[in-house]
RNA sequence: GCGGUCGUAGCUCAGCUGGUAGAGCGCCGCGUUGUGGUCGCGGAUGUCGCGGGUUCGAGUCCCGUCGAUCGCCCCA
């Protein structure tokens, strides 16, 4: 027997029933973009190399060590994205569309690629949800893309994650917060790993999770205390426009993302029931983005949800996401007459939108009917001789086990109006 | 990249201190005439992740490898 090859590692599969579940979390999560004026893109999934490490900051750890990097046959260095905004802003700046009219607002839902060591719920493909506004700095805008993130969650009945908010500053005031960080940060005992990230990049060590770090930083000074006063207002105004929408946040001081690119106004939302890939999802502005791509100086907000985690916490809450029934109706047919009905039957059928599935291969009934059963349709209809001669069909609900003679003309108008009901 | 745990039928797993494989679920069939889901009976399916070693003999011990999983780093 030949080896079976087996599939990448840390790539997770969705067969059904269960990928009903991935593409309703899809679903609901691109569902208030389209809402709220955001239009589709669908972009590369590679990119050249320098865009990434550009865009996304060559100090990040998604830089640094987890990005599927190749030459391509003509020593091109290409790139699988490991997230969506770069690739975004590129198109945006390529095609001119921050010319046009602004905001800019698109949505896209999309697979990524981190070479990370695999673990539940995160992955070296990833599946995320994300959408961009570009060229804008009102808050009421920040306040509409975490709004919108908030509302994919809650249309799928997730109730149990955390919106968690806070404001990095801008480029005139985070430097000075930035010194002063590293000031406290040198007073501390660190291993030289976190000495060394404390030089790079000392917000990540605010995030660290060890306890014996964590202890150290109760007195850390928090950047939301040295906001000048544009992104104080800013920040003000982000919080009165989510109260506006309903949606409940909590402010979170210590909020550190592991993209470079982040200003002011960062948000995640985080699950508890997920163990250490808490994180469901995530974004924030990014002011000084588009002009690091070499586009015009315009700032934008945009948020990607994880489509993986969004389904891992629907299964940890106990929702069910999706329809995992095959078809509404079942044919069942006994001999090759009927066979004949039953194959011009399921046609009609589809082509006025109702999902149809047969008993194919000449099985006996028995095995027909369990075959519908397996199916999730709601209905079974079986077509023999004594059917065909009289000319009407047994119309049988499987929930119920009733079923009603309807005329054979009128079946399929039948069946339309009862899965209307 | 680092540390822990695990890897037996399609799925979930049992198999005590080594003696040539089991259960439940699922799947297929039967319970006499054309009706599934419950119940009863019957049946098929495993190179016990892969490679090597110890042994008369290994699913069971040792080493390696691959994979999964949990944690760290980090992130969706």
């Amino acid at each position: 027997m030949a080896e079976i090859i087996k599939g990448p590692k840390g790539v997770p599969v969705y067969l059904p029933p269960q990928s009903a579940t991935f593409l309703a979390v899809r679903e609901a999560l691109t569902s208030p973009a389209r809402h709220a004026g955001y239009g589709y893109i669908e972009l590369p999934v590679y990119e050249d190399t320098s865009l990434f490490v550009r865009g996304v900051g060559e100090s990040t750890d998604v830089v640094s060590k987890e990005m599927f990097t190749f030459t391509d046959r003509g020593e091109r260095s290409i790139t699988l994205r490991p997230e969506g905004t770069a690739g975004v802003m590129r198109a945006v700046i390529e095609h001119g569309l921050d010319k046009g009219q602004l905001p800019v607002k698109i949505y896209y839902a999309a697979p990524f690629f981190r070479a990370e060591r695999p673990q539940f719920g995160r992955y070296r493909q990833l599946q995320q949800v994300g959408i961009e506004a570009i060229g804008g700095d009102d808050p009421a805008l920040d306040a509409e893309v975490i709004a919108l993130a908030d509302e994919g969650y809650r249309s799928l009945g997730l109730s149990k994650y955390e919106l968690r908010i806070t404001s990095l500053g801008c480029a005139n005031c985070r430097p000075a917060y930035r010194a002063l960080l590293q000031d406290f940060l040198r007073g501390l005992e660190l291993d030289v790993e976190t000495q060394e990230r404390a030089r790079v990049n000392p917000l990540r060590v605010l995030d660290d999770k060890r306890m014996e770090v964590q202890r150290q930083l109760t007195h850390a000074p928090l950047q939301v205390d040295h906001l000048c006063a544009d992104c104080a207002e800013h920040y003000r105004l982000v919080k009165h426009y989510l109260l506006l929408l309903n949606v409940p946040f909590v402010e979170f001081p210590r909020l550190v993302r592991g993209l470079d690119y982040y200003t002011r106004t960062t948000f995640e939302f985080d699950h508890p029931l997920l163990g250490a890939q808490s994180g469901i999802g995530g974004g924030g502005r990014y002011d000084g983005l588009m002009t690091e791509l070499g586009g015009a100086p315009l700032s934008g907000i945009g948020f990607g949800l994880g489509t993986d985690r969004t389904m891992i916490a629907c299964d940890a809450e106990g929702l069910t996401v999706g329809d995992p029934a095959r078809c509404d109706v079942f044919l069942v047919p006994l001999g090759s007459e009927a066979k004949d009905y039953a194959v011009r039957l399921a046609g009609q059928l589809r082509r006025v939108g109702v999902r149809v599935d047969m008993a194919y291969g000449d099985r006996a009934l028995k095995g027909s009917m369990k075959a519908a059963d397996r199916s999730g349709a709601r209905y079974a209809v079986v077509i023999g001789d004594r059917e065909l001669a009289d000319r009407a069909l047994p119309l049988k609900s499987l929930a119920t086990g009733e079923q009603e003679l309807v005329p054979a003309d009128s079946l399929v108008q039948t069946i339309v109006g009862n899965l209307e009901a």
